[in-house]
DNA sequence: CATGAATGAGTCTTCATTCAT
DNA sequence: CATGAATGAAGACTCATTCAT
């Protein structure tokens, strides 16, 4: 649906493939539960040298975002997908669920979910396209008085975080997860 | 109400006098937005010798649970308040409000708020003696018809930090938090 | 047989008991395995200040050499009655094995008769009364023609230590400490 | 006639610089002293990083071995040379002297020819490779009726290692080292 | 005399980042 | 472009010793 991304000019066939190899090792660790991104420690992983991880990601945070790009466009198509439902509440459902179960499932995603500033160009486009997807849904939703008027997409997102947050702390029951979002939502409808 | 809590055997006059300017100078820090709480700078801030911060407290974590004890106590006391009040929604009402409004103040407090595992006893205390007053009020919430019934007072503490956290993140608006509150409390509310 | 030597000016009665409390909590510590005596660790379990432990003993020398000093005694008598047996090479076996076993057996005990030099004068005097019956006991075997003619009392002592030295490296088997024992003796021999 | 033991994948040619520094600054501490081997001054005497000291020696063990490897590699050719030799007790009197002159020249080798416990498979090789040798040594000077049957290749490495100590304790009187070393072999000849 | 809080130099160790190879 | 050795600031923690109480 939407075009993949190109990091600029296109990369030397052994410098994609490093650059795989970086990307596969990094997700492996977050899996695993580390999520202190150790540069050093991925390149060993990954059989290349720091330097080359360095090369590809300046910084960890770049190393962040690039992990959660694709799940990112996921999104974005998602929340396109949500605004166009004739149900907008239900889009909304669907849109939170989405999220909510990708978030809990990767700390990079997160971590580029919620951070304010971005190193790669790509995420603050992704970023603007999604924020632009959800501002329609929440319209349409507050038209049919669906939701409260108080709130915008970068509430809602920043909402859905705490709710993140919520649920990744103590025990990860799934049916837990499933009644902080529905507390999440039943605080987003509208009044009365 | 609740007798201030004692710290052990008394303090020698000057041992008390160290041990409040370290936890001053680890509340500056906090307030300052340096959550690392390293014992070496607290301890060259405090201008007192490393080895007299760990003393006092043996690791980052006591350090944390000592700052928020007296306000611990003070949302100990304001949860059984709560849970004395007529009207329980309204007494859930100003205790979450409560809450929020000193986490947000306090990253210590949030912190321990937060933790799951405590290594002062008084902490652990506390904390049952909040569980316990909490778990009294959404009792009496619920029997009254005013809250839904498949969140207990753990969810309620999660919850509430998940909205602490949602609220930190980006602008700090005080009118937006109110929002977020309100969000939580509506998404609390019994069904139908 | 020999009279305790005395400590200089009486102690009053609790600095004795306090005093006999750190010898015996060092004592302990040793046994243990932990043979750092550290000041602070000894202090606490004595249940005195580290102030008093170093009123007592001004540093890790003293204390050791206090905790030897009734061991040295004995050993002193043992040397004596050795120098007086009409049989000086059984006089001379009977010494080392005493010594030997006793070394095995306390950390204290050997620091001091391996060390060279001494903090507390009766540590001094103790040695040189050894050394003095040694002596004795090795121009007897000599004259006899028992022993080699090119050990002294003090090579008698530093072969005696590094035997020590060996039986302690390695498992602990109470015959082969026999064997090292026998192994020296024999090497002290006259050649013949 | 044993080649030179490698260490692992080659090193960079700066790599092997700092590397000998690091081992040379080594020598020179335990020769001053000091065998506390201290890895920060270590480092800041050899003019590296502290982090480089620690990239080629992870603990002090793993130093002291690499300090004793080459002295341990000749030390096995000795022994092997001491096995092959027609007089099995002449054999065993060169390598033991061999060995003890070596050790009281060099701590770091004393260590580890003491330690039970190396860090280094290289270590655990050379280790096995000389008691393998040492014991074909004592078995054809047993058969010879030279030596006494009640010990075995590990009680003569804690025997000499306890007459290293001897020797190394007190003055360092050459000729003083040459009687203790008779003392062991004469000791350690078979009785009658 | 006894206490034990305080001291702070000293030591170990990690890790993000650079740069010579 | 890739490598990975080197860096060294930074942080955590210990413990022998002193001295105010």
């Amino acid at each position: 649906m939407t075009p993949k991304s190109e990091q600029g000019p296109a990369l030397r066939a052994d410098a994609a493939r490093n650059r795989a190899r970086v990307l596969q090792v990094a997700r492996e660790q977050l899996a695993a539960g580390d999520d202190s991104l150790q540069l050093n420690t991925i390149a060993r992983l990954a059989g290349v040298g720091v330097g080359t991880v360095y090369r590809h990601f300046p910084n960890r945070h770049a190393l962040w975002e690039a992990l959660s790009a694709e799940r990112f466009q996921e999104l974005v198509d998602e929340a396109r997908a949500a605004a166009a439902d004739e149900d907008a509440l239900a889009g909304l459902h669907r849109l939170l669920r989405f999220t909510l179960v990708h978030a809990l499932d990767d700390t990079g995603f997160t971590a580029v979910l919620e951070s304010a500033s971005d190193n790669e160009t790509q995420t603050s486009v992704l970023k603007a396209e999604l924020d632009q997807a959800v501002a329609e849904l929440l319209d349409r939703a507050r038209r049919a008085g669906a939701i409260r008027r108080d709130v915008e997409a970068d509430d809602v997102r920043r909402l859905l975080c705490g709710i993140e947050h919520a649920a990744r702390s103590g025990d990860s029951d799934p049916h837990r997860v499933e009644v902080y979002l529905d507390v999440l939502l039943r605080g987003l409808r509208a009044a009365g």
